[in-house]
This record gives structure tokens, C-alpha cells and sequence, in this order.
DNA sequence: AGGAGCATGTAAGCGGTTACATGATTTA
DNA sequence: TAAATCATGTAACCGCTTACATGCTCCT
């Protein structure tokens, strides 16, 4: 499976970043299939500084603390490639929503009908988040505007989902 | 997030299961969203006797090792319905194939081919496995089938997707 | 004769996340 | 004045997965 470390890589092939930087890349792009936190990207650096896959630039600030820019090397570019050629692995998924619905016999129809409501909200703003990002930037590199409508079918197909049942739950609401 | 306990725990509200047993439910039902593997389910039923939320009976056979049975106790039941109300946490998910397609300029073109025909056979096996299974058991719980059918859109949309994608990509192969 | 199915279990490792610690600047 | 943004970092923990260990029976 391509860790953090291929991500980063790939970030950094089009040029010097901070961990910040970085963090910031993850959740305006591969966020909806790929999340990164601070504590795995400030230690995957570090690793990758050490390993000669990027070197580090302190850049002095005034009011707020230094920043660490890191530029890709050679080796790293290397990796990078590398890491691509791989096998690819299958998708990983643990919806916490689609058990519930799963055991939903155990629960009251009113919890039920919340969960619905709950993800059906989560998958509004999924989309409007996503929609949004694709308007915002009309000159997307293409291969990432291919990743961003991926993810509007999917969300798509999960509020078409969602909205049946809400539609079906109520009508039995009256039976 | 629910864990696999919760899971296992649901599993056991229908009658006593053996690890083995459990295992098999996790594979014909929820693994399209949630996977649990012999390492995590056998120590949670450990765990879970020695706290009292199941009972084990050890069924002795001839010919293969002895089975453990195991039976959801009054607590047990108790701790389900309490995970039950714990808050809804988002889904988790991490595609190593999104990640390559975001990454796509960097490959070239037959490697980016190979990554989405081997996507398209993956998803269509997956496709073929879950309306498989609805067809065998047509008197499956209506909760489970909607698992099932939650499912079946999201695999749908991703073959209409990744079907656009190489017909996009040979096309431009003539160009 | 070989593989799938039945059946259990543990140890080591992974790949992170969560929470904590710090603090100035800018915006609402 | 409160929250968001900028900016870094670590330690503890989690919840597993992977690999290993064992061995009979049934089906092909």
C-alpha cells in the first residue's frame, strides 16, 4: 500500500514545501481518499531527510516560528518512481455508518432515522466541498480533476442512496 | 468508531458462534466495508470473556481441534446497544488507486492503462460478488440488503467511471 | 497428490492517530 | 475577544495486520 511517504514525494515534485504546506495539499485535494495528520508528516519528513530523499532548508521568520522548507533530491525522485511501480492494493474502507445500518433492526426507528439524516448532512457537504473546489480552480491538472470527479459520482450515488431510504423509513413512519 | 468488537457482538445477538464462525459472517456480509482478520477476532473474544460479554463453550470434536462456541451474555447485549449510541464517526478511506491516478503525469501511458483495466477487473469482480450474493439469498435481512445495495451503487459508479476513463485515454492514443 | 476447508492461537510489527506543548499574527 | 492561521514537534497509544505454527478431512 503507498504510505504518507509516496504522497509527500509526489507533492514535492513540483517544488520545495513545509510540513505545513504539505498538510495543507493533503486536505485540499486527496483528502476525500487519502488523509494525512501532522504526526505523520513531520516524522516522515524527518525519516526522509535522513534517508537523502529530501534535503532541508531553514528559512528564518519574524512572529511566528522557523519554517523547514524540504526540496525532493534525485534519490527521492527515484523512490518516488519506484514506489509507483508497485503492485497496486485494493481500496481500504471501515464505514462506521454502514454497520449501524447493517445492525439496524437493533435500534429504534427514530435512532435509525437520525443516522440517515447525520450522513445524508456528511454527504451534502462532501459534495459541496468538492463541487466547490472544482469550480474554484477551473485549471485543475487534469489528472486530479479525474480523482475529484470520482469522488462527486461517488458521493452522488451515496446521497441518492441515503435519500431513498429517508423517503422509505417515513413512508413506513404511516403503516 | 465502532470497533470489531461491536461487530463480533452483533454477529453473536443472532445465536453462538465460533471464531471461525464469526470470521465467515465478516466475509459473506460487511467485508465490503468492514474487514476483520483472524488475528484481530480471536484475541476480542479473549478479551471480551474475560470481561464477561460473552461465555465460551469448548465443543470437542473428533478429527479436527476443538471448537470454542461462544454466547452473548445480558452484558454483552448491554455493550452493544451502548455502542450503538456512541456518536457516528466519518468513513475511513485510503485508495492506493486514487492515489495513482492524482499522481497520473508522472507514469506513462500504458502503466496508467494497466492501473485502470486492473482496477475495472477488481471492481467488477466485487461487483459480481455482492449481486451474487443478494441472488442466493433472497430472504436476506432487509437491513443487510441494504448494506448490500449501498454496495452495489458505489460499485456501479466506479465502473462507469473507470469504463469513461479508458475510453478517454485510448482515444487520445490516436492523437 | 494437492488444495480448500475447518479450527485455533500468538508475537512482532506497522503505520499511523490523538493528545499535548507552545505561541505570535491576522481576521471576524 | 475569540477563533483561525501559521508553524513545529514528540510521546503514548491503538487497533489491528501479517506471518508463523499446527494438523486433520474432504473434495477434485
Amino acid at each position: 500500500m503507498l504510505s504518507i511517504q509516496t504522497a509527500i514525494l509526489g507533492f514535492l515534485m513540483e517544488g520545495s514545501l513545509s510540513g505545513y504546506d504539505i498538510k495543507t495539499r493533503f486536505e485540499s485535494s486527496v483528502s476525500h481518499f487519502f488523509e494525512a495528520s501532522f504526526g505523520g508528516i513531520y516524522p516522515a519528513l524527518h525519516r526522509m531527510d535522513r534517508d537523502g530523499l529530501v534535503t532541508k532548508d531553514v528559512i528564518a521568520q519574524d512572529g511566528r516560528p522557523n519554517k523547514n522548507l524540504f526540496t525532493i533530491t534525485e534519490a527521492g525522485r527515484q523512490a518516488f518512481h519506484l514506489q509507483l511501480e508497485s503492485a497496486l492494493q485494493p481500496e481500504l474502507i471501515r464505514s462506521d455508518f454502514l454497520l449501524r445500518v447493517f445492525f439496524g433492526r437493533h435500534v429504534a426507528r427514530e435512532q435509525f432515522i437520525r443516522w440517515l439524516e447525520e450522513e445524508r448532512d456528511r454527504v451534502v457537504e462532501k459534495l459541496l466541498n468538492l463541487s466547490g473546489l472544482g469550480a474554484q480552480f477551473p485549471a485543475m491538472e487534469p489528472y486530479e480533476r479525474k480523482t475529484l470527479e470520482y469522488g462527486l459520482s461517488q458521493y452522488e450515488a451515496q446521497l441518492r442512496w441515503v435519500n431513498q431510504e429517508i423517503e422509505q423509513v417515513r413512508e413506513g413512519e404511516n403503516g
